[in-house]
This record gives C-alpha cells, sequence and structure tokens, in this order.
DNA sequence: AAAGATTATTGACAAACATCAAGAAATCAT
DNA sequence: ATGATTTCTTGATGTTTGTCAATAATCTTT
C-alpha cells in the first residue's frame, strides 16, 4: 500500500527506518472508483493525494461548456490543486478518477506539521516541486505555438506511456486540440 | 543592491541580521545591457539569476527559426534553466535581457551549500517553486484551448504589467499567437 | 534633426483547425 | 452474449488564425 510513496521518498532523501514508520502515519489511504470527483469546482482543496495505483486528471470547464484537461497523475505521482490547498480559495479545477485508484491523503495540517518536524520531508517537497515546475516548462513549451501534429509528435516522444491509459478525447484536450483534429493527425502516422 | 532580494526573503522566512550578511555574501551582482544573452542555446544554465533591476525573457527557437517566449522576469522574480542547472546539460532555451538590468547570481556550489548550511534557504526555495509552479499552472489553463482574444483578455486581467515594459511581439510570442492576430484583438477593444 | 532600425498596424489570401453530423468500433453492464 | 454507453473516425463546411507584403509609427543613434 506504501510502496510507491516509499520508493518516491527514497529516490530523493534517506530516512531511518523510525522516521519512515512516522512518516507513513500521516498519510489516509483512500480507495475511489472510475468516474468518481476527488475534488469539484467550488470545493477547497483540502489535501494532496499522493497515487499508489490507477491515475486521475484534473480539468477546467469554460463558460461553453468545454473541458480543459490540466494534468494527468499515475502511480507515484502527486495530485492536488496547489492553489487552493494553500490559500484554501474555493478551486476552479475539477480533479476525477480515471482508473479506479488507491490513494494516500495527507492533509494541510498534517503537511506543515511534517515540514516543520521532518526537514527530509522539507527538502523532499522541494525537490518534487522543482521536477514538477521543469516538467510543466516543458509542457508550456509544446503547448505553445506548435502544430497539431507537432503537439502529437512531442507527446508520443517524451510520454508516450498516455497513450495507453487515456482516453484519446482526454489527450486531446490536453494537448488543446479537437478530438476530431487528434484522430485525423494520428491517420497520418499510419501511412 | 539587495533590496528586493532581501524583501523576497523575509516575505516567506526570517532570518537573523548575521544570517542575511551571509547568505547575501554568496551571490555575485552582474550587470547586463539591453539585448545581451545571459544563457544561450547550447550553453549549460550555471547560475541562477535574481533580477534587482530590470528585466529578461527567456524562449526557444524552432526549426523554422520562430521565437516562442517561455518566460518574463522583473524585478524580484528568479530567473534560469531549471532543467539545464540541475541536470547541468545544454539548454535549448535563450534568456535576453530586455532592459538593462541588475542581477544577483548564484552558482550552483553556492545554492547547494546555502541549502546544507541554511534551512531557512531550502524553505525559501520550496515556497518559491510552491508558487512558481501555481503560476505557471496558471499559465497552461491560459494557453490552452481559448482563443486569441480570450488569451489576452486574461493577460490584461492578471497581469497587465507586462504590456508597458514588453513589446507586443513578444507578448504575443508570449501568448502563442502571431503579432498581426495580437494586433487585431488589442484593435477590437478600442471600440 | 535626420537616418536607420525596430516595432506595430492593416489588408489580402491561404492554411490549420473547430464544429456539426453521421456512422463505426470498442467498452461496459446486465 | 446482447444491448447500451462511450469512444473513435470520417466527411462537409465555416471560422480562426497564420503568412506575406506594404505602410505607418516609434525608438535609437549619430
Amino acid at each position: 500500500m506504501f510502496e510507491w510513496l516509499k520508493n518516491s521518498l527514497e529516490e530523493h532523501v534517506s530516512l531511518t527506518k523510525e522516521e519512515w514508520e512516522y512518516f507513513k502515519n500521516y498519510f489516509r489511504p483512500k480507495r475511489m472508483l472510475k468516474r468518481q470527483f476527488l475534488l469539484q469546482e467550488g470545493d477547497v482543496c483540502r489535501e494532496l493525494a499522493f497515487v499508489e495505483k490507477g491515475s486521475l486528471y484534473s480539468y477546467t470547464v469554460d463558460s461553453a461548456g468545454n473541458k480543459h484537461v490540466i494534468r494527468f497523475a499515475f502511480e507515484g505521482w502527486w495530485m492536488a490543486n496547489l492553489h487552493s490547498f494553500f490559500t484554501e480559495q474555493p478551486t476552479r479545477l475539477n480533479i476525477e478518477i480515471l482508473e479506479n485508484s488507491e490513494l494516500l491523503m495527507l492533509d494541510r495540517k498534517n503537511h506543515d506539521k511534517l515540514l516543520e518536524e521532518l526537514p527530509a520531508y522539507e527538502r523532499y517537497n522541494r525537490i518534487i516541486l522543482q521536477n514538477a515546475y521543469v516538467a510543466l516548462q516543458q509542457r508550456v513549451e509544446n503547448a505553445l505555438g506548435l502544430t497539431a501534429e507537432e503537439k502529437y509528435d512531442r507527446l508520443i516522444e517524451e510520454s508516450p506511456a498516455f497513450l495507453n491509459r487515456v482516453p484519446l478525447n482526454l489527450v486531446a484536450s490536453y494537448l488543446g486540440v479537437s478530438p476530431e483534429t487528434l484522430s485525423r493527425v494520428r491517420g497520418n502516422y499510419n501511412r
């Protein structure tokens, strides 16, 4: 149940056995089914979610009712709306379960407590954020000023894993193109 | 010379006078003129830059020779290519001075040393990264699936400061739109 | 102040993409 | 297995946006 979290942590910092036992008790395991909502527009995001199993994704809905997928998360990834989590303001994001999932939830109080009591956790957070920032910047590079085809090219180069686990209409939204356009771009590949 | 840096730090963590004196000595002041390059494609990013005065921006150049502006930075902001800084791999980014600037440079060795020796610096980094991540996520939301006009609307809502200090062709690139389209969108405003 | 360089606007046209609509394929639930 | 959803593809059409080209405005430099 805590394997991915343990690996993620150990990848970046070192903890004693005692620290780890202490650490893991702050998390609340939570199972969720496909199509359930971890967070809905208007809610305040009160917990960070770490994915032990399954997948989920976040999106906004614009005034015309169109979904805009912001991000996916799979095993070993964190998911939350950080803006809402830190400001305690209602979110404009929805987070929906994509595949039946096992999550480890950490609320704000416990997050703050861990930051105070476990310097390794503060360091872990810094490094995770560093990596997330770099990845997100890459996403901006790939989203701006590229054609639909170029975006798709880069996606299969950089994260082919997506395509096996995420329906294409969500991939399309993630790339900022219509499902029809994505379908046509893919068609061009197979000949 | 260190005012913005001091303010930025004190906004998020508290330092004793001695710690501050110790801290600031790790930085190397550097003046740069408009159009100079802080970093060029192919270089390794060896220093973080904190902006005390002026402004600069980062961009990629695609195979067709088009600029894609990734980010601007003004007084009180950090600028670097984190990916290159941490991996020591050559960057695909250019960082160019927009207005004559005064920067405070921190190299990797000193950055690491400060992280080890000054827990407040580690915390400061985590918080700065948190905020940067939230801002970047906002940027992704605003870049994907919006029309040129909507992107411009959101820009003047969220960061009107840009428009007074950045030429419109760079703003256009930042929004992922051609200069002509941006010009037309702005035209629609004034009537 | 004048010449040169850079930046911004406008028009005409072409290309990329979204939308609408219909049908095929795959997945899910009973 | 079978029907019901959901997801995916394909075609026809219209809108948005990019590109090219010319001109105007602004900023720099001497």
